[in-house]
RNA sequence: GGCCGGUUCGUCUAUCGGUUAGGACAGCCCCCUUUCACGGGGCAAAGACGGGUUCGAUUCCCGUACCGGCUACCA
């Protein structure tokens, strides 16, 4: 029986997406694309103390960045609705309830102080997280120490309580997992996970199981810090009748931080000057600002490319793929087990080999909008394409691109004349004067023929081209940099050309 | 502490028992270029450690070390 593949991405709207959270977007997208299947987007907004406003928002605006379009979602509807769990509320009592019925759950009624204060008796040298399980559970409130009445007594008074799982004693709950293979857990090692809280939403373990039952998941993809978790959701499937309708489960390797150890957080983004989520987050809570990958310039093919071969690739040298093409290529089982440290500088690599794929036309209107903030407008877009085109090969973000084309539209406001005086002197200055007349009336203007009356003009004067090449250079960039200089005057035009080139004359001989 | 996972150049990685252990990023050098890049060529750089299994281990097994994750009414 081969059921139709359905993943699901569940982001929790409390903050925004980082690289992680993409590349596992990414994951499920590419395995459900592969397989012609559903990708489902799902928010678990479980969580009322961290929900932070316009997150899912962001969610989607990312997704729609990246190219990652679900299927079904709260945006895009689906016949699994409602998609958000806030509005599924009611399900997950019941089902709760439905395992204490069968005596796989029960009733909790410790508060938060006595659930601290076993923590604290509890904790020895060996033992220094004390767990609410096996050993401990008959030693607090709840339906397995309490009599019948007193359960009875204390939900009648309207206790607070939350709803436990009640692991068993020494069984073996094993799985496959996709990408790890055989795990094995021993049940005594996992605590009575807390599965209604007393708000009446599910945690993430009931959530997950009946959302997934619900939805007709059929492969679960999330990242590796779930992995000790998984032999409670692995046993909720079971508990709950639904063993043999149970996904697969992988668990992707996490990203690392670039230096030291550990999962890369947005405070290493700040620390070490790069971005880690996919767009601009603003935490409307703290009003902490955090950069994205898009705003500082790169692009959304490229962000997927990278975040691919962070932990997968198709065994040959290739290293660009596109978003069609990775879905194409990728493979469960090429994907790697241990962590990857983030890289910026490959990772703008990355965006430079993209940037250099593109075509103009396409670099056109993210361009055009990095100059506009510059208040620079571009009035004909096909003189703009042929800057891109010239310009692409040295650019890395999309932000480099305002750097090296403004100067074909505004003249520099500084010119690096320092360059220029050590060797300059009257020779020179003449030529320039002359060179300026001799543009200013030529009839053609194209990159060969200005580099010819340039260097005819030059032996006329009896100095060497090359000499004169950075001064000319200056004056029309402003800078040590760009293309070739003939093709900037070429494109630049006859006016700005000549206006330059007396601006800076001008400036030479009054300083 | 316990449980689970991981371990090849600085970094991302290839290798499905036999290779001069390959590629890419970063670094260094050279060429191209009278700018800056692109491009081309080159240098340097790795199997955590100890045991097995085997004619032969980076590869398979065990142990050790190290790193990571989890150990919340967060996900």
């Amino acid at each position: 029986m081969n059921k139709k593949v359905r993943v699901r991405f569940a982001p929790s709207p409390t903050g925004g997406l980082h690289v992680g959270g993409v590349r596992t977007v990414l994951f499920n997208y590419l395995f459900a694309k592969q397989h012609g299947g559903d990708f489902i987007v799902r928010i678990e907004d479980t969580d009322q103390t961290r929900f932070v406003e316009g997150a899912e928002e962001y969610i989607f605006n990312t997704l729609r960045w990246c190219g990652l379009e679900p299927d079904e979602s709260p945006l895009h509807g689906g016949p699994y609705a409602p998609y958000r769990q806030s509005e599924r509320k009611a399900s997950y009592a019941q089902f709760a309830e439905q395992l204490v019925a069968s005596g796989h759950a029960y009733y909790a009624f410790d508060t938060p102080q006595q659930l601290e204060q076993m923590r604290i008796d509890f904790k020895t040298a060996e033992n220094p997280s004390p767990q609410y399980n096996h050993h401990i559970r008959l030693q607090m409130r709840n339906s397995l120490s309490l009599s019948a009445d007193e359960v009875a007594a204390l939900k009648n008074a309207n206790t607070p309580f939350v709803i436990r799982i009640k692991m068993p004693v020494n069984e073996s709950v094993s799985f496959t997992d996709m990408i790890r293979g055989e795990v094995v857990f021993n049940t005594s090692q996992v605590d009575d996970k807390v599965l209604l809280k007393a708000d009446g939403m599910p945690t993430y373990h009931l959530a997950v199981v009946v959302d997934d039952y619900a939805m007709k998941i059929s492969h679960a993809f999330r990242g590796e810090e779930w992995l000790p978790s998984a032999p409670v959701h692995i046993l909720l499937w079971k508990y709950l009748g639904w063993e043999n309708e149970m996904p697969q489960w992988a668990h992707l390797p996490l990203i690392l931080k670039p230096d030291g150890n550990g999962k890369l957080s947005k405070r290493d983004g700040d620390r070490l000057g790069f971005p880690v989520f996919a767009m601009d987050w603003t935490d409307a809570k703290t009003g902490e600002k955090s950069l994205g990958f898009k705003e500082r310039g790169f692009l959304p093919e490229a962000f997927i490319n990278l975040l691919a071969l962070l932990g997968w690739n198709d065994g040959t040298d290739r290293e660009i793929f596109s978003l069609s093409e990775l879905i194409a290529a990728f493979s469960m089982d090429r994907v790697h087990k241990g962590g990857a440290k983030f890289d910026f500088e490959k990772a703008k690599w990355y965006n430079q080999e993209w940037i250099k794929r593109s075509t103009a036309a396409s670099l056109l209107h993210p361009v055009k909008a990095l100059l506009n903030e510059q208040l620079i407008v571009v009035e004909d877009n096909s003189v703009l394409e042929k800057v891109i085109d010239l310009v692409k090969e040295r650019c890395t973000l999309l932000s480099d691109f305002v750097a090296q084309s403004s100067f074909f539209f505004v003249a520099p406001v500084e010119f690096d004349t320092a360059s220029i005086k050590p060797k300059w002197n009257d020779a020179k200055n003449l030529f320039f004067i002359e060179l300026a007349n001799v543009f200013e009336s030529s009839i053609v203007w194209q990159t060969t023929d200005l580099e010819t009356s340039f260097k005819e003009l030059a032996a006329a004067h009896q100095l060497k081209p090359g000499e004169l090449m950075l001064p000319l250079r200056i004056m029309l960039v402003g800078g040590k940099f760009g293309p070739g200089v003939f093709d900037i005057a070429a494109i630049m035009g006859k006016k700005a050309t000549t206006e330059r080139i007396r601006k800076v004359l001008s400036i030479l001989e009054h300083e």
